[in-house]
DNA sequence: GCATATATGTGTTATAATCATAAATATGAA
DNA sequence: TTCATATTTATGATTATAACACATATATGC
């Protein structure tokens, strides 16, 4: 298996492995869309639940425990850096930043993305030419 | 959760739940390209790990035992049936057809991948206005 | 007979998702 | 001033899934 947040994957230099994580065979996206988030503005966990949660790709929010988890093993790897912000109201916030090592790995993931993107336009394209446009009319 | 082939979805039949697989959170989609190929040709498991291959959306072929586990779950569901094929070369296969309820399944599953791919598209575009056709230049 | 290709399967472990809960701090209302 | 609520971070436990490794059976060609 190869995934570079829990630090299993071997090989990560290979040609193969553009980013340590472009071969994966199932990734879930929650991870690159944290990166991009905080290629825009630096941001905090709270906060990224609700900006996800904008991308609809969530239907439904990401998980509290999975965005907190998944910015902390970022960090572990290198791919964010925080800092706690004590301003404001409210109690204080972990305000993450992405790092250039993040932003090499926001690269990998976009390759991963793109190819996943184009297996499922291939998808959809046969699906359609299965049952022409079916869905536009027998949507429940 | 909801993984119909896991039989832990609650609510099938709801509105936000077309197919009972149209709202999960991060599904993988080995299952609607079995069924999407079953729709064209009925196959078996052997096979189909070829065909699936040639999607490039598993750059590894897929894995064995994940083919065979779907293929029986998916006929305990009732979205495929086989039969054993003992003609022809080689060790009998088990070929698959793809059921009415199969392919109400695979339509749930189209609505469900075309807006993982609106998703990606998304996570694209905006990618690609941070970085200008990066991976064009910079692909190692 | 024996290696090999084809074909179907199972067992186990590693990883990830999900659900539940805890705990701390500020804010506003009663 | 106490109490409920919103915000924020975090951990524990359970289940689901993926990945890897292995096992079995049948034909084919040497």
């Amino acid at each position: 298996m190869c995934h570079p947040i829990h630090g299993s994957c071997q090989e990560k230099n290979s040609p193969s492995h553009p980013c340590g994580c472009s071969e994966q065979k199932a990734p879930r996206f929650l991870q690159p869309f944290i990166l991009l988030v905080l290629k825009d503005k630096d941001s905090y966990g709270y906060e990224l639940i609700e900006k996800i949660s904008e991308f609809q790709f969530h239907h439904s929010p990401p998980d509290v425990g999975a965005i907190y988890r998944n910015l902390r093993s970022m960090e572990k790897e290198g791919w964010v850096k925080s800092k706690w912000d004590t301003k404001g109201s409210g109690p204080a916030k972990r305000i993450y930043r992405i790092t250039a090592q993040g932003e090499e790995m926001l690269h990998g993931w976009a390759i991963t993305v793109k190819k996943r993107k184009e297996a499922l336009d291939q998808f959809l394209r046969l699906y359609q030419s299965y049952y022409k446009k079916r869905e536009k009319t027998e949507r429940r």
